[in-house]
DNA sequence: ATACATAAAAATGTCAAAATTTTTGGATGT
DNA sequence: ACATCCAAAAATTTTGACATTTTTATGTAT
């Protein structure tokens, strides 16, 4: 039987909750976690309070954790707010930002786009989409990581999170055209970026994100 | 002597932080707060990892707790990052909010104009410092409260405390025409929310804003 | 049946001690 | 003087037991 550290209990349980695998809304007891884990409840409810840092667990005293609830209302604002940050991210990065940060973003759409081109010929298993998730996440990192807003990068982490735990349940139809759409975007982002176009870029965030609101 | 309940730990910590009595960057060991609270070393770590949410402290495996730093860029970062929350939350609330929230940012603004004239008359005490500063936070909260983005409302939270915190020990200089304008300042916020204009709230926001850039 | 009170069970929170890891301070050698 | 290594001290993390609180289940009265 494995053992895992706590770091690797914080690691599983941070995919569990981005992948809902652990359903949103739903109660976490530290009790039934233990076994699994093999260690103290207490070891649990440590790495549940780290999780809540980052939004995707909410605590409430004497009434103990849950993963993060979702509503349409709720994954809307999510949506939403998401746009705001990434918009303002990329529009500091245009201003601001040097070669390395153009060299940077290029090379995490490079990966992204490699996979994503994969994923339309062989249809996507589980483990592509975790693959993707990541490469994703890399490449609107990338985007936003030359507007030297510390707290920015840091808020947009967690946002980030809470919309993959928020959308990843409800986004079971992936149809045929659905990457090819994604694929389009994410390029036309990546060309306004480039072309240091603050407006073409805030609107191509915003078409990305549009279906979501 | 006198004995905490959690709660009392949390608020007693939370506000030391907002204050710098326990200054940026310094170290927080359970152990020496310990005594002080009459509790296990094991409740202040809890606390700390709930405050860690909120930003005003920072965690790192096995190297523990500290207040989160502070430096003339990191304050640039955050006052300019609360800019950002807090012109789109107004904004948002000047298109979409009914008449409840006119009378709640009137009320809250009636509050806050109290007390700012009282500390005009009398200067300021230690204990005037800390009422206005939380009849600042509910009338900038009350701005943002039409949103409709709880997301945004409680980042904007967790942004606002980090501000008080990163400022605090700066700003002992409160020369006598600081407060004047503030007043003013806020007076001016006020007027363009309630008027709707979103253009003039938004400049108001980012001039009320300025001086911490 | 519904509402209310109560007891049992489950879940959560707190503690003090033990185990682990990091930091400190001094001794040694270059 | 400077770096490296080692041992002691301090700080952090984990644990299992115990205390408290909440939830669930049961019984009683209206």
């Amino acid at each position: 039987m494995k053992t895992y550290s706590t770091n690797e209990i914080y690691s599983d349980l941070y995919e569990q909750l981005i992948n809902a695998v652990i359903p949103a809304g739903s109660k976490i007891k530290p009790v039934e976690l233990q076994s699994k884990y093999g260690c103290s409840t207490n070891t649990i409810r440590d790495t549940l309070l780290r999780l809540s840092k980052i939004g995707l667990v909410t605590f409430q005293m004497q009434r103990g954790f849950r993963a993060r609830e979702t509503s349409p209302e709720k994954r809307s604002d999510i949506a939403k707010f998401r746009v705001l940050l990434e918009q303002e991210g990329a529009a500091l990065s245009i201003r601001k930002a040097g070669l390395d940060w153009e060299i940077r973003l290029n090379t995490a759409h490079h990966k992204l786009s490699h996979i994503e081109k994969l994923m339309t010929k062989h249809g996507l298993t589980d483990e592509h989409l975790l693959v993707w998730s990541s490469a994703e996440f890399e490449f609107h990192d990338a985007l936003i990581s030359g507007c030297a807003s510390d707290i920015l990068i840091e808020t947009y982490g967690h946002i980030y999170a809470q919309f993959r735990q928020q959308f990843v349940a409800q986004e079971r139809d992936f149809g045929a055209n659905y990457f090819e759409s994604i694929i389009y975007e994410h390029a036309t982002i990546l060309q306004a970026a480039l072309a240091r176009n603050e407006e073409a870029c805030k609107q191509a965030i915003h078409d990305h994100m549009k279906r979501n609101f």
